[in-house]
DNA sequence: GACTGACCAATTTGGTTCTTCAGTCAGCAT
DNA sequence: ATGCTGACTGAAGAACCAAATTGGTCAGTC
């Protein structure tokens, strides 16, 4: 029940955007009352805070995905290149990602959902980096140098910021992906190729910190759905 | 008197926004009859256009300045550094590089001025980075790799963009400008230090070359002043 | 001949009415 | 009871229009 209406709310959200998408629709095209989605949600931003938080629950799966099928896959280039690719190829998550206040509206700058949403990715990143720092993945000390989360986030940000200038964007999503993924190597990468062993140790920790937030992330869904 | 006008023009916008700035206000606060501001200028738009050009101008002339006093300076990531803080010092270019729409309006959007400015920005940055590639002092060649101006777009914006969002911004802008720095030299030049006979080679071209566009900013202000 | 400010068309603003929508709750169906 | 619904309400927003501003012009002044 509460996936049909966060069905119908994603729908409607990508085509019509925020503002524009009432309850009323939503509760109809999941062919509920009104009431039903105010059993399981106490708000509009609510329910659309549900819809983002299911999508990155989507996301962090598939992620989690690709590192069990290849443990390079927890580099920080390759891991942020897939990331990079896979919020670009999803309207609603590419909207937040490029700011895109037409579709998102107050969504985006409500303290709760949109903001939390960032802030609980931010700390997770940040327990991501100790992980790879620890393994010999990543060039610095998180922990010692304060600013490195910073560096990260500006490096990032200006991939997906950059898409909603014209004239830069000439290049297709792979290549600024790929683009993206070569800025972070020398960046922040160690100059030596990491071990395949090293890899697994990273993957299999980091494969234990992914089922943690994924649980977490489904905690904070009503009902028990995708 | 071109440049009196200009003054005035600044001063109002940094206070209160191109939107909320009259013509009038401008003519009057400049001492001038608004018929008087026509005379140099054919629209609202470019009087303000020619406000950011003889911002850029006057940045360029520190840069020239600190280039001829330390030929280190041409060092990408020194200069990207430097160009960070100036822009961040002064209102009306924080406003246009952190895309403020309440400060800058239409200003921003309008295929005059604003952009133009971008543009021939971008243009220049190009040569520039031609220029460092044949002295040794990055490590791609801009010719064969399309994709390093995106790459080096994104992770500049990445740095003025991540202004606007709370809670990332707890760095001071030194600190802030010394993170873009280590992130540019470690993902554009190359891991070797240049030699002073290399820095002062690039230095002399590149004076050259910031001279020229010192000439060409002029030369699209009204009149001949600073 | 350099400069001005009254003037005009076009946009913006302020105020008012009418409509829509988020959220509630009494009641229906099962 | 229990699970769900949709009519209801106040508040926010759209639509409308008259009045005030403002970008840009140009006949006239110094």
């Amino acid at each position: 029940m509460a996936a049909r209406i966060l069905d119908a709310a994603e729908a409607l959200v990508v085509r019509f955007g925020y503002r524009r998408t009432t309850v009323d629709d939503v509760a109809r095209r999941a062919g509920v009352g009104k009431g039903t989605v105010y059993l399981y949600w106490p708000s509009k931003l609510e329910l659309f805070g549900s819809v983002l938080t299911r999508e990155s629950a989507q996301m962090l799966a598939e992620q989690l995905a690709m590192v069990k099928a290849d443990p390079g896959e927890v580099r920080l280039h390759r891991s942020m290149r897939c990331t990079f690719l896979q919020i670009m190829r999803r309207p609603l998550s590419k909207a937040f990602a490029t700011r895109d206040y037409d579709v998102l509206g107050e969504l985006m700058t409500a303290s709760q959902s949109g903001v939390r949403f960032v802030t609980g990715k931010i700390e997770t990143t940040a327990r991501y980096l100790a992980v790879l720092y620890k393994h010999g993945l990543l060039a610095d000390d998180p922990a010692a140098d304060p600013a490195l989360l910073y560096r990260l986030s500006a490096a990032v940000t200006g991939a997906f910021l950059l898409e909603g200038v014209p004239g830069m964007g000439d290049l297709g999503l792979e290549d600024k992906a790929d683009a993206l993924a070569t800025t972070l190597r020398r960046a922040f990468e160690p100059a030596a190729e990491p071990t395949p062993r090293t890899l697994r140790g990273a993957a299999s920790e980091l494969t234990e910190l992914y089922e943690q937030w994924a649980v977490e992330l489904a905690k904070a869904l009503p009902g028990g759905d995708t």
